[in-house]
DNA sequence: GAGTGGTCTAGACCACCTG
DNA sequence: AGGTGGTCTAGACCACTCC
């Protein structure tokens, strides 16, 4: 009951019973799943505006026909990607956002492509080399043990941008140049049934050496964006060790960060 | 045998009857989160030890007497952390070793977090300044309303580290120096009552001006990291914006990411 | 006191992986 | 075929916030 009370308050009412969500037991895809994507969409678009209450999860998983535990694990995946907040004893209600895509393992190539700016890419030097001693500690390798080593230039509108270097472990990946430089490091490792899972990531910054600025097309001395990175499959395994330079000039990396209770 | 095969191992037995849950339902503290904690300190104890699998739900749940949606709520709480690995059809597992150390993400926090070695603040400026265009539009004012202008300087053992400058919404918060020099800015706020919830931040680098290079110790043109962040309470208000800048020699954001699904 | 989210239970069926 | 996690249900009681 209590939902047909048509108060204006300060804290917007639902007006939820508007949205006709729409969802298929019949589909593979789960319904909270499908749930949370017809919130997100409505969030989105604008129908759930900033600080509406969403209405209390009893009547919502009673007018979806769902339980109640389904409709929380759908608002609970909005919440974890920070579009709602929950408050015992209030409500839950959107937030007000100017939220854009959390930090994801962001792989320049796509970074780029996403920006509408056409990268290209080009294989500098791509061989086997024994390990140094922090490329093997990184890969879980012995010293000098031979990994692939990978360097590429990147570009954007005939500029360069950055300076990746990469170094997988032995025999982890078919790597073509060609395709490297269609594609993204990233991809080809997804399509080749790596499951990345997580990385560990160094930021910093510093002056480019002459070699490095001739390169980059900077002044030497010029300050440089410095990435290292150490990405890891679902097992645990280390799949990649990188050391990347970005023209600071050019570039820098921009994200959002959800702080968890 | 040597693990350079490409899958992933068969895997170790549980040996999880070994451990001794001690769940106290007296306690204030959930069930799901008590497991959890006692799970992760078996981890981090190598009482679980990298790719041994956990036991399946349905039998921890009735040895733990507890039902089998709770101990998916424990797991799942430590598989978002990055702990563990589930797998349909084969179980779940720990996560191999190096990937263990979160080093929690919240560069929100790590002004703060590194409060353990002892940093040194002095404010250099604390006053009421108009908003400039830019630090209007990142807190949501119109351009030269008033804002707090907070200008610190930040060293450890002696040494200048960052030179961090904030600007504050008028009467967000009471604003002390000497404990703004003893404690953090984010710390602050917390126990005004503003939680925190979400950062957009931007890093980049630059070459140091003169001045820049004389207040923090270095010389002119040095690399510098840079940081911008606008910083949002869990209604979405913005409540700081922060133009950071540290000594690229002897700081860097170290953090860890992780894929989701 | 009324309403909210937070936690917990005891089942059930399904999709997927491995042998 | 057997075991695993993935999903879902229909209840229950508690803690908190607000009026």
């Amino acid at each position: 009951m209590a939902k047909t009370g048509d108060r204006a308050r300060p804290a917007a009412e639902p007006a939820l019973s508007a949205l006709d969500f729409a969802l298929d037991r019949g589909s593979p895809v789960p319904l909270y799943h499908q749930l949370a994507q017809q919130l997100e969409a409505a969030i989105q678009r604008g129908v759930l505006a900033p600080g509406n209450l969403l209405g209390n999860e009893v009547d919502l998983s009673v007018r979806l026909g769902l339980s109640r535990p389904t409709v929380r694990q759908a608002i609970q995946s909005l919440v974890d990607k920070g579009l709602l907040v929950r408050r015992r004893g209030v409500g839950t209600q959107v937030v007000h956002s100017r939220v854009r895509r959390p930090l994801e393992l962001s792989s320049l190539y796509d970074d780029l492509e996403a920006a509408g700016q056409g990268p290209a890419t080009l294989v500098v030097r791509h061989e086997t080399v024994p390990a140094s001693p922090g490329t093997a500690a990184a890969l879980g390798l012995a010293e000098g043990e031979e990994v692939v080593l990978l360097e590429r230039l990147r570009s954007t509108h005939g500029q360069p941008v950055a300076l990746l270097c990469n170094y997988l472990p032995p025999g982890l990946l078919e790597l073509d140049d060609d395709r490297l430089e269609a594609t993204g490091l990233y991809r080809m490792m997804r399509s080749a049934g790596i499951t990345l899972h997580s990385a560990r990531q160094t930021v910093g910054a510093r002056s480019a050496t002459a070699q490095e600025a001739a390169r980059l097309g900077e002044r030497e001395g010029a300050a440089l964006l410095t990435m290292e990175r150490t990405a890891y499959d679902d097992t645990g395994r280390p799949v990649e060790f990188g050391t990347h330079i970005y023209r600071a000039s050019r570039y820098s990396f921009d994200f959002q960060l959800l702080v968890r209770p």
